[in-house]
DNA sequence: ATGAGAATTCAAAGCGCTTTGGGCAAAAAT
DNA sequence: ATTTTTGCCCAAAGCGCTTTGAATTCTCAT
């Protein structure tokens, strides 16, 4: 059933039956409504390629998440983030268009859709922390809005982020205050910015505490379980090893607790450790004690107001920057305990 | 720039340019190269929107997940088969719509894609067992490639899937073989057909033995952490508990590790645990002695094939179902060993 | 009754591409 | 020398929609 057909049914033109069906005043309330039951009663949806070619709107947001490898890992935040991002796009009438583009020739993949005309706009992913994407979209005026940010760039942009510096500087503060002096950083790719800030927070804390980070401390890759495995395990084997760790996502952590566990010490009683916790769906970290003391911000809620921010742009036609910061909850968990000395018994919790 | 332009700046006509950048006979050696020169350079790229317009075909597959509820778990495998079907689609040129669609109106969701014309065809993801989007997908004419089966339909349709009765089958066996008796099953919820085929195997292989399953000893839900944590802990509770569990996902396994742990158990020595493990790029269990004895099939590869499988429905133009049932392998971790009765001494490992 | 203005409706152009059906040389066959 | 074939190219139609500009009918004050 297309357009013609069902114009042909109400012998009334397209025209008409066109502007009954997208609201606009120009048609009498009868017809308009004759036109809605027939619509309805066939089924009639007008072809998404013809009414874009039509309008020069492709009612489609682009999503390309980047892959530094043919191994990359496949991160479980974009999932949870495109969760959120879909849920807005579908309440406005958008699609969503996934492409999973190498690192390496990402400005082409900008490039070809910017030319295709597929999207009228694109979630920027995984920013770096000079990112070229960003000089890049403004060259190919299409609107954009990015998950994170770039610090080193003069350009105005929008995003939107958590606050992930003081985050961890709260957090680091928190394992101080406990009495926590040797802290270990197990961090993301600091090429990221991400990861780059929580390192900073990390270090601002450490030195307004009067500490100095032991480099052996930190650890800084991919957000995989075996990384925070690794990463921990020698840490924990060095003689005079961290007593807190504090530790980029859920899925590190669980390594990290799994490291610990397998040099023979009790997490939050030997050891503290606090995460950063996106909120992914399959890993609950709030029980009334949840199992891990967490800067908690949702991801997939990052997601649903990113893909806002960025329809907001496209309708309004308006290019000035929009940013957003939302700030991480500190929750305490049971991973979290005061600094044990060495000699210091175990006493019950 | 577009075609016209182009032409124009070839002294050419549309139909030429259009021919010589798709490769069609008709048109000289000579005009062809100076065609796709001036393209490159000045980096012409067909409107999407106007060739599938054109051309009817949206080179676009669909992916149409279903929620369950506003805070259903986005499951981590959808991610990582999604991360192999999009290498397939932009090795053919085409794209990946994402559509995150509520169970409920998933008929809908459909039927709107259907009419809209946005996809050329969609991948079905976690069927149920007698699924009704066979039958309406059919009706709609659009081709399909579920990833799972079907179990209670006898229609025909196009299905790629691994092989979980068999690998669970295969998994139980290895425990009784170790000497286990009280086999616990943790497993995703039963109304999605893996699940309730891995349960089949499960039962199939105790039967064989002669042994009886003990229904506290069988738990089904999401594949979460904490699922595996609750169902686990609630089991190892009981009086007379098992001492093995086969357990439906990496996620779930780490909560039943949990749940060994803190109920002060040693995995792999008092508790036997085998997974399923899709191999989850971010969960890597594949160490010389992987973490986990598991029955392994990677998800990844899976949605690489269903893309490809689809592509060839497509482009053949031939409806006759294709089918591919891929094997899970069993590889030995260090999470089991043989059963331990309750009195016996602990062994070095 | 009548002309102005508002309310409806329509025909046709256009979005940017592919593809059909010729057309016009040059080459080959008669 | 004439016809047929081949090679190369083009004009125009059409995909299904939106939107412009004009036409028609209806209202209502004059």
């Amino acid at each position: 059933m297309n357009l013609k057909e069902l114009a042909a049914l109400l012998d009334l033109s397209q025209t008409t039956v066109s502007r009954a069906l997208n609201g606009y005043p120009e048609v009498s309330k009868t017809t308009r409504m004759r036109v809605l039951q027939m619509a309805r009663k066939y089924n009639y949806q007008p072809n998404a390629r013809a009414s874009s070619l039509a309008t020069g709107r492709a009612m489609t947001i682009g999503h390309i998440i980047p892959v530094h490898s043919s191994n990359d890992v496949g991160n479980p935040i974009f999932g949870e983030f495109i969760t959120g991002a879909s849920q807005t796009y579908s309440a406005n009438g958008y699609e969503l268009l996934l492409s999973i583009a190498d690192h390496l020739n990402e400005a082409d993949t900008y490039r070809n859709i910017a030319a295709r005309g597929t999207v009228d706009g694109v979630i920027v992913h995984s920013p770096r922390r000079d990112d070229p994407r960003v000089q890049l979209l403004q060259e190919l005026d299409i609107p954009f809005v990015i998950h994170g940010r770039v610090p080193d760039t003069t350009l105005e942009y929008s995003w939107i982020d958590t606050n992930n510096r003081r985050a961890f500087r709260q957090a680091t503060k928190l394992l101080i205050d406990l009495g926590h002096r040797q802290i270990a950083l197990i961090n993301g790719l600091e090429t990221l910015t991400f990861a780059w800030l929580r390192r900073q927070g990390f270090e601002e804390a450490m030195r307004d505490a009067g500490l100095t980070v032991n480099p052996e401390c930190l650890s800084s890759d991919e957000l995989t379980e075996t990384h925070g495995y690794h990463s921990a395990s020698s840490m924990l084997a060095q003689g005079n090893h961290p007593t807190a760790f504090l530790v980029s996502s859920y899925v590190v952590a669980l390594g990290v607790r799994r490291a610990i566990a397998h040099a023979g010490l009790r997490l939050g009683e030997d050891i503290s450790v606090i995460i950063h916790d996106d909120e992914l769906s399959f890993f609950q970290n709030n029980d009334p004690e949840p199992q891990f003391t967490a800067t908690r911000s949702s991801v997939r809620q990052a997601g649903v107001q990113a893909a806002q921010m960025l329809l907001d742009i496209i309708d309004d036609h308006d290019r000035t920057p929009r940013t957003k910061l939302l700030e991480a909850q500190l929750t305490i968990g049971v991973s979290t305990g005061p600094v044990r000395t060495s000699g210091q018994l175990t006493t019950q919790r």
